[in-house]
DNA sequence: GGATCGGCTTGACCGGTGTCAATGCGGGTC
DNA sequence: GACCCGCATTGACACCGGTCAAGCCGATCC
């Protein structure tokens, strides 16, 4: 979306806690953020949010709303975020003369899709610290992907509550595996401040055969 | 998908059990089932595979490759299935002079997005039996969608390690809930055919409000 | 400073799910 | 028929995570 991210787009900002768009409302135009970290929820029919997924500054947000025309979760930002505003209409006119931009946004739309399979994947794991130890895996490539350089720090824009919900645990359980994983010397725990001390280790509770090299340009 | 499939487009046979594609095949074309249902899985690095998805004729699969240029997941046929290929290069060409169809591969994509969504709520919800609860009320959704008319019956074309690993229990769990279901007299359970004996307490074990009425054109 | 609040952590306990194991069942082949 | 095989079911048991509860810590306000 670096593309669109240079054009002459409307921008928004959006305080820390407040929606970018809700759930239900009709699709007007998709999101990018330009800076800060916001999150999806769905509330399930008992009332409980569920959080969907977390977005880092270039992803866009809002595709799944294509197939009904309403939006199926709510966007929130972590932090004071700044977002930049695609209006659909703006969307099918660039898309129907530029063939280039229409396979960008498949690609786009493509990489939604691939980090909800991840998501998937990491709820397949059964046990809560192998689904913490992957998600700062994630954590931490995407930070490193935003770097540019390797990291062993990673900042953390989101509550426990909401890892807990996005990992389909509880916060008490959150809690506990940091704490577990800390103890064992795989982490440096600070609130919302986490150091990776032993990244082979953090590697193999996450199941993952090595951490991939980041694949730095 | 119906436009795309009204035209003329190759069509494949698929003997059931067998690949439409494969994890890491370069993407040449997107497919769509046009009989028989079909499943998606990835191989975790463990080597265990992880169904992430079950596709019923008319849905688009493979949209998620669009990302990387390579299919994240392997997609195979539970029953002899009809698919039919949808060549990428066809794919970008008739877009760029149709935008009625572009808009219609954003919706695709879109609903791609909303499955499995649906999917990460499924898998938000802690207890067995209410993912089972929830996973056949989509079926029987699913079933009805396609029969248009209402049904009690439904016939699974997976097997108990499928739906297992797909709501990321185990197949003993997948096998006691079934009977459990069974004992309390909301199911009628023979093997793959599954007879819904009493909707109302089935959605409410699986927490949506009451089964939303199937909307029948 | 003291009070208050939210977010986070830790403890104790119970229930549900994973694991291991055995049995049942149906569809194949020979 | 006898046999085998994959799939499904049921049982026993240990362990992990959800629940309830209490305590901790930092930020904010008065």
């Amino acid at each position: 979306m670096e593309l669109l991210a240079d054009s002459v787009l409307p921008r928004r900002q959006i305080p820390a806690g407040t929606a970018v768009y809700r759930q239900g409302d009709q699709v007007r135009a998709l999101f990018v953020s330009q800076g800060g970290v916001l999150k999806t929820e769905t509330l399930g029919v008992d009332g409980q949010a569920q959080v969907i997924g977390f977005h880092f500054p270039g992803e866009l947000i809002g595709v799944e709303a294509f197939d009904s025309g309403r939006f199926r979760a709510s966007a929130l930002a972590l932090e004071p975020a700044s977002v930049c505003e695609i209006p659909i209409a703006a969307l099918e006119r660039v898309a129907s003369q530029d063939p280039s931009f229409q396979r960008q946004l498949m690609r786009a739309a493509g990489s939604c899709l691939a980090h909800q399979q991840d998501h998937i994947e990491l709820l397949s794991l059964r046990q809560a610290d192998e689904r913490i130890a992957l998600f700062l895996v994630g954590m931490l490539e995407r930070t490193e992907a935003a770097t540019r350089a390797e990291q062993t720090l990673i900042h953390l824009p989101m509550n426990r509550s909401d890892i807990a919900s996005y990992l389909c645990l509880n916060n008490e359980t959150v809690s506990r595996s940091f704490s577990r994983l800390r103890d064992d010397g795989v982490l440096g725990v600070n609130g919302r401040h986490v150091r990776v001390l032993d990244r082979g280790r953090l590697a193999r509770i996450a199941k993952v055969s090595d951490m991939e090299q980041p694949r730095l340009a």
